[in-house]
DNA sequence: AATTGGTATGTTATAATATTGCAAGTTTGT
DNA sequence: ACAAACTTGCAATATTATAACATACCAATT
């Protein structure tokens, strides 16, 4: 637990930013995304901001998901407008996922250095990539062998 | 050039319905993709739609890229929430995209029917695998070597 | 303590994207 | 001609995302 020395600066109760940019804000939105099984708009996060009585705006979630989604401790969905917490917050990684669109849960894969065919393509080309959105659709064991959810 | 079949039949200048669902409407949104060297969005169909003295509506850009899209004849970039003509209308295929975020142009490449390392990993996990997108940013060769555009 | 610079947040408004529901018109097959 | 299926028009609205500007907070220096 290497986040110690962060909670034990008094960080928790108020509204103080640690050194690292784990502002409150922004961890709130972080376990939000933790706590959800499957992805949040950031309208559901931002409701889940106000739900105590705050009146945060737009503009708070879009910035805390874009904090959390910059230091890879979040991905953005972009075939979903939404974002979930990453799996494996240590270190920086490509993920691929895959979204059942029956149940709406999703799992994270990481993706290899070598996205296969496409390096190629792009070599081929002289394109050169920076980011890599992979993400399929379909249906999740679960809902495959399940006539439920 | 196997549309010659739709265009001979007197559908060109008027409202008509071809069999297949070419719709004057779908056909001229067809035209506008293609006539783009970038991808369009929503709204942007809809004002060449409106150019000449037309009054559609949203839905109507919309009913159209859909009807598109599910015949293959575009496609939809989620990453940009944009549309394209697809390069190779003849015969279904998954297609992947080069966007470069320097002067938004795309390459489509064909994706092979193996996606490569994520086919094991949802076979792994017992995931049906149905729609794929996948779509890289980066900078393109011209982009690259040329200070312009 | 006051100044300053950087970062984060608040606030208001609005832009941009997308869908719903229903009525009316068209095409197709019988 | 008739009905079924499909396509369009239309109005309203929902949802997602950003712009622009002001304020607050912290840290390092003066």
């Amino acid at each position: 637990m290497s986040k110690q020395a962060l909670e034990t600066s008094g960080i928790e109760g108020g509204n103080a930013k640690a050194r690292d940019g784990m502002t409150s804000t922004r961890r709130r939105v972080l376990e939000t995304l933790r706590a959800a099984d499957k992805p949040l708009g950031a309208y559901d996060i931002l409701a889940q901001l106000n739900a105590s009585g705050r009146r945060a705006q737009a503009p708070a979630a879009y910035r805390a998901l874009d904090f959390l989604v910059s230091r890879g401790l979040a991905h953005k969905l972009s075939t979903r407008r939404a974002y979930i917490a990453c799996d494996r917050p240590e270190g920086a990684h490509t993920a691929a996922f895959m979204i059942c669109r029956r149940c709406g849960r999703v799992i994270e894969t990481c993706l290899a250095a070598r996205r296969g065919p496409l390096d190629d393509a792009a070599n081929a080309v002289g394109f050169a990539i920076e980011r890599t959105v992979l993400e399929v659709e379909g249906v999740c064991a679960d809902c495959r062998t399940s006539s439920g959810a």
